[in-house]
RNA sequence: GCCCAGGUAGCUCAGUCGGUAGAGCAGCGGACUGAAAAUCCGCGUGUCGGUGGUUCGAUUCCGCCCCUGGGCA
């Protein structure tokens, strides 16, 4: 089997069965796994964020797994090098990059590129936070207005992160969010030719799906990966892994068991629709692949 | 069997001094340019348990019945 394109790219709601799909596909075209997920990447835990497993990833290489460590601040901005730089290894090897994930943002950065905006100093971000739990959402909405009118617009005063990057960025570099947008670099797959597949289970087996499986992250010590994470800032990203809050609740006594794995697939569930809406509508021109169980189970074989 | 408290949106509940009802959560839709498993926005008709009665009008008051929980026997 062979197939005719560059690279393919494999979107996927959390628990649609995308991580098999791909290794199916690898293992039949001879290609290379690409990470597109924004929690795989990180090293420590394994069980909550539904990696691939050694065996599987000893079958196929698998790049941008587990590469970096929890107490870093990871960001899209990393993702676009270090995908740049499995890309040109995997076809320096020759073979063809299978780039897999749930992340949209990461998959806008491989197909239509994001802008060039310098890093901005933690000195920076703290004083912006503390000016606006200062100020309020409102007045630090206006604020921002006086800097980036162009986007203070098109943000809510409530869409905390939103308004605190746009305001952050022109503190640091002088120059407006909206200015810089204007330069959004070249994609990291461009010029390639791509096949592009959105895998999207029936809306009730992928909720029953992501309730299975918690079920099974528990069992293969979710709890205890939890707790190996207890102590990261909440500021991380890795402190927003699903499932992570909720166990520690446990392991703090204040929650039991079935309240935090019930708490725990309804926030997964929560995210799979935005993943949904996302794929609906910025990848509609996607190949979408309907992975009912029955698909899944043949893929699994 | 008797007494008490309830039966209102899928769930938990609020409310209507009588003019056919609303929150949170769930669900659904949407946004998304360096935290994105994040952050934010929008969408609420449901025999107000059933049935008689009072009333111009009852989910709201009264009677009876049914169901649930608790108590007493």
């Amino acid at each position: 089997m062979s197939i005719d394109a560059d690279a393919v790219l494999i979107a996927g709601p959390t628990a649609s069965g995308k991580s098999g799909a791909a290794l199916a596909l690898a293992e039949a075209i001879g290609g290379d796994i690409v990470n597109a997920d924004s929690m795989q990447i990180y090293a420590e835990p394994r069980v909550l964020t539904a990696r691939p497993s050694e065996e599987e990833m000893r079958r196929v290489p698998h790049l941008l797994y587990g590469h970096v460590s929890v107490l870093q601040p990871y960001s899209v901005g990393r993702y676009q090098s270090d995908a740049a730089h499995a890309l040109e290894r995997v076809r320096g090897w020759g073979r063809a990059p299978i780039f897999v994930g749930g992340t949209g943002m990461y998959f806008s950065v491989l197909t239509e590129g994001i802008a060039n905006i310098p890093p901005v100093p933690a000195r920076v971000r703290e004083s912006a936070a503390a000016r606006r739990s200062e100020l309020g959402a409102e007045a630090f909405h206006v604020e921002l207005a006086a800097r980036d009118l162009k986007t203070a617009a098109r943000l809510q005063p409530s869409d905390t992160q939103r308004v605190l990057r746009a305001y952050e960025v022109f503190e640091a570099t002088g120059r407006s969010l909206s200015e810089w947008q204007t330069e959004t670099a070249q994609p990291v797959l461009a010029g390639l030719k791509l096949a592009r597949f959105v895998l999207a289970p029936p809306r009730e087996e992928l909720y029953a799906r992501i309730d299975a499986r918690f079920d099974r992250m528990v069992q293969l010590g979710a709890l205890e990966e939890a707790v190996a994470l207890a102590g990261i800032d909440p500021g991380l990203p890795a402190a927003k892994i699903l499932g992570r809050r909720e166990l520690l609740a446990v392991h703090a006594g204040t929650m039991s068991l079935d309240d935090a794995k019930a708490a725990a697939k309804q926030a997964t569930r929560n995210y799979a629709k935005r993943q949904l809406t996302w794929f609906r509508n910025r990848m509609a021109d996607w190949t979408w692949v309907e992975m009912t169980n029955a698909i899944l189970w043949e893929t699994s074989r």
